[in-house]
DNA sequence: GTAAACTCTAGTAAAATAATAGGATAAAAG
DNA sequence: CTTTTATCCTATTATTTTACTAGAGTTTAC
């Protein structure tokens, strides 16, 4: 299941790279516009802002605004910061890894087999997609 | 991330196949053999047996056993009975649709594009690989 | 009829998710 | 330089899901 946190998390890069300028706009518009509450709107946007994703602007006129292009946005990274590894298990992460406590042998475990594939499949999505791709 | 109950569902499943013989195995055996609670372990092969993937006999010399061939056996089926939908969001989902109550436009919704196509590649691997093929 | 095994319902503890609260900080306007 | 506006940041809480446990019931082999 996806988190609320990476869907909202979407659906404010997604605002944001559909304007035609990269003016700042204020976290109250964009819960207001995508139904998101304000206050954990928020902390996604600091942790977006935080991970290289948007800039940010205090006082009056503030807000959130792109920082790159959306087409150099690819989903790769976006998934990563806010849902945390593509891999479905520790076992088959590339940039999470962990052994199985409870497994004894990776090369014959039939789970660490099914969920490469898997994880391959969905890495490659969000590779060949970037921001401007799915707007 | 993968739920324990799928992992276990899964090794269970793999540790059954792997036997030459189909004759019933005690639900403490393959606990054992896969380091999994007895108890959990054992609530989850009655689901299975449930959707049709093992029988079972009670008494002695019982226990559960694979009712089909693992070449028979396709992740797709499986992976909905332990995990759920294999789309991320309800409103992708072939088997559990429902509408997002946010989202006022799948069309023009960003994570619903992306979730489709993440859908649909996942379905790829589960429809292409069955018990037979993970093992 | 007794021991061995699965069946079934209910309950609980821990973890993750989804928020909420409220003051701190910074920038702009007048 | 004071007020207003808006983000920044830490902590806390409520809800949901996951993982597991307990124990009585039922069927089968011998």
């Amino acid at each position: 299941m996806l988190s609320k946190k990476t869907k909202y998390g979407l659906k404010a890069l997604t605002f944001l790279a559909r304007r035609k300028d990269r003016s700042p706009v204020q976290i109250a518009e964009i819960a207001r516009h995508e139904n998101i509450s304000q206050k954990f709107l928020e902390s996604i946007l600091l942790t977006l802002r935080k991970n290289g994703y948007l800039g940010s602007r205090k006082g009056k006129g503030g807000g959130y605004y792109l920082i790159k292009d959306p087409s150099e946005i690819p989903m790769t990274g976006v998934m990563r910061v806010l849902e945390g590894p593509i891999a479905m298990v520790p076992c088959v992460s590339l940039n999470f890894y962990e052994p199985c406590a409870d497994c004894p042998d990776e090369a014959t475990c039939s789970v660490h087999k099914l969920m490469l594939l898997v994880r391959d499949s969905a890495l490659e999505v969000y590779r060949n997609n970037t921001l401007a791709d799915i707007i």
